[in-house]
RNA sequence: GCCGACGUAGCUCAGAGGUAGAGCAGCUCACUCGUAAUGAGCAGGUCGCGCGUUCAAUUCGCGCCGUCGGCUCCA
């Protein structure tokens, strides 16, 4: 974001909350800044606000923008700010000045409204001209979940009207994307609270996805030198009492019951790979070995962060564990970055890295994490990659590089993974025979490229916004008759490309030709054949491409190995 | 989990303290109609679940479940 826009939307998070304590006095204001689509301002108000005032607050807010009131600066002593602050009954802004080391601090006044404020800002209120509030919603005070629940105030602004309506376009647009309700009126998945909170349904077009998804995983795993393995949902306790994850990652688990025995369900997939590994004596020759599992895995998700298919508390990761030598680790890590290229390449996706450190709840020694940290780091900057530092942010046993995806309306998702793991291998203690003849630790890298196939085929129904290519279309060709008398005709069209495997459907009720088009239209098929008298006539199709071209006079062979074309080159 | 809003037919949504409507979808009938909705008729709901207030609640109150917008957390 350029920095005008940012100092604009800085000032209008200020213009709110001058409007906000003219409107509800005893209000007592927390920190209010600029974001990346607009600005906040976080309240401590009891009876808390209502969408209605948020009516009220815009309107103060033009008011006060049209009495074009200056914004003054003006430098404090901290002890004076702190002083003042207090005078003013603004607790927050005084628990702010605590933290702050420098002798001297700014205010910005405008009106009778002063905040604490680093700035810049405008110099007077009539500047801000084009905004809006946006939403409601509540936010811990300094981002803590033991601190008092603040109501934040959303809102956006821009440098004129039109920007900030082609800003509130764009909101459109991704409403209609949203996966939730393409979801729906696609008939790919549901998820019911009789069956239960963040469990998804596969319906028949979303089940096909799923498996062209897989079918498409399968076949990239298998050229580059991965094997395929299976484990079970459910481990003895033990085993995640010995990984680790029980004392790091319980909360997020299941648990069950049988002949007194106790289970954990999966929240991971390493620990039946491990014990692959371990089912026999490995040598320094066997590695790198990599085992592929599109393993489903169970998380006690908190029921507030359920979000469609994007959060869930069972999902499908396209898994692999990658047991190595440590001199191997530069060139495995740079392959699945190559992998995730060449991947993301195909959807269309361009990428962000970023690397993340120790977190608080962790196993293994300093000396491992920091290898393991340092090995990371040393390919990306080798091969100047550029990523981001997300100190404490990493898996409780190694550091990870995370791949987040810019979707085609230019949002970030977290999907790829790759993470660094010395401390497993040592717990389940693995070795090889290396070529000294000596007994050797080997390295584990867990990684996965589409992440979570649920929170991918989100994404990716995002992306598209429900307009798949072809060679992921749940219905790919659409086949309609103009009266009954082409109908055994275009049963043996359907006939023929079902049996050359192309997803087709057929429309044969008795309707007109305009309702099937719009139909098709609406399910987002790509092609759609149209075969009436002449069509017959000539032994050839009319084809209707979905973005809105016209194959005239294609013969069913040529029009079925275009379809295949599409399939192969995956478009 | 926390804050706030919401939960009415398969879907989208109206509505009111006296046990409910619309459009689309569905079903039936007629129409055989060449590029985004043919017409008519019919059927469809213990108004999320439980408890309470009331002569009476789906409408008011409380609790639970779920959804949505965020926060915290994450693939």
């Amino acid at each position: 974001m350029n920095e005008t826009l940012d100092i604009l939307r800085h000032s209008t998070s200020h213009l709110m909350a001058q409007a906000v304590k003219d409107l509800f006095p005893g209000v007592k204001v927390a920190i209010g800044p600029s974001i990346e689509t607009g600005f906040y301002y976080d309240f401590d108000y009891d009876p808390g606000f209502t969408e209605e005032d948020l009516t009220k607050i815009e309107q103060r807010m033009k008011e006060i923008a049209q009495a074009d009131i200056p914004i003054e600066r003006k430098m404090m002593k901290r002890d004076e700010a702190i002083e003042f602050f207090t005078r003013m009954d603004e607790p927050y802004k005084v628990d702010l000045l605590k933290e702050i080391s420098d002798p001297e601090v700014s205010t910005y006044t405008q009106g009778s409204f002063t905040d604490l404020c680093r700035g810049p800002h405008l110099p007077s209120t009539g500047k801000i001209k084009a905004f809006k509030l946006l939403s409601l919603a509540g936010a811990y005070w300094r981002g803590s979940e033991h601190n008092k629940m603040l109501t934040r105030i959303y809102g956006t602004a821009f440098a004129d009207k039109k920007s900030l309506n082609d800003y509130i376009t764009f909101l459109e647009e991704v409403k209609k994307r949203d996966h939730r309700r393409l979801g729906k009126e696609l008939d790919l998945f549901s998820i019911s609270d009789e069956t239960g909170a963040g469990l998804v349904i596969y319906h028949p077009n979303g089940a096909i996805l799923r498996y062209l998804l897989e079918d498409f995983e399968r076949k990239e795993h298998l050229k580059r030198g991965y094997q395929f393995v299976y484990g079970p949902h459910i481990l003895k306790l033990d085993m995640w009492k010995k990984s680790g994850h029980f004392e790091n990652y319980r909360e997020n688990m299941y648990f069950t019951k049988i002949d007194e025995v106790e289970y954990g369900i999966k929240p991971m997939n390493c620990l039946s790979h491990i014990m692959v590994y371990k089912s026999q004596i490995r040598s320094y020759r066997d590695l790198p070995l990599r085992y592929f599992e599109l393993g489903t895995v169970s998380r006690h998700e908190k029921s507030g962060v359920l979000h469609g298919l994007m959060r869930v508390r069972e999902f499908t990761q396209d898994d692999a564990h990658i047991f190595l030598r440590p001199e191997q680790l530069h060139q495995e890590i740079l392959s699945i970055i190559r992998f995730v290229q060449d991947v993301m390449t195909i959807f269309g996706f361009q990428f962000e890295m970023e690397i993340s450190t120790r977190p608080a709840k962790s196993i293994g020694s300093d000396e491992d994490w920091e290898q393991a940290e340092a090995a990371l780091k040393e390919v990306l900057d080798s091969e100047q990659l550029p990523y981001d530092l997300n100190e404490g942010d990493g898996a409780f046993y190694g550091p990870k590089i995370d791949i987040k995806l810019k979707d085609a309306i230019g949002r970030k998702w977290q999907c790829a993974t790759i993470q660094c793991d010395f401390a497993l291998p040592e717990r389940f203690d693995l070795h090889y025979m290396d070529s000294d003849g000596k007994r050797k630790r080997p390295v584990m890298l867990h990684r996965v490229i589409l992440g979570a196939i649920e929170r991918f085929l989100g994404v990716l129904i995002e992306h598209y916004g429900g307009k798949f290519p072809v060679w992921l279309a749940p219905t790919q060709v659409m086949i309609m008759n103009i009266t009954d008398e082409q109908e055994p005709y275009v049963r043996a069209i359907y006939d023929r490309m079902v049996n050359e495997g192309i997803r087709t459907a057929l429309d044969i009720r008795n309707e007109k030709l305009g309702l099937k088009i719009r139909e098709s239209v609406l399910k987002k098929i790509p092609y759609m054949v149209i075969v009436g008298k002449n069509e017959m006539e000539n032994n050839s199709l009319t084809v209707r491409v979905r973005d809105g071209v016209e194959l005239k006079d294609i013969t069913v062979d040529d029009f079925i190995n275009k379809v295949k074309e599409d399939n192969t080159l995956r478009r």
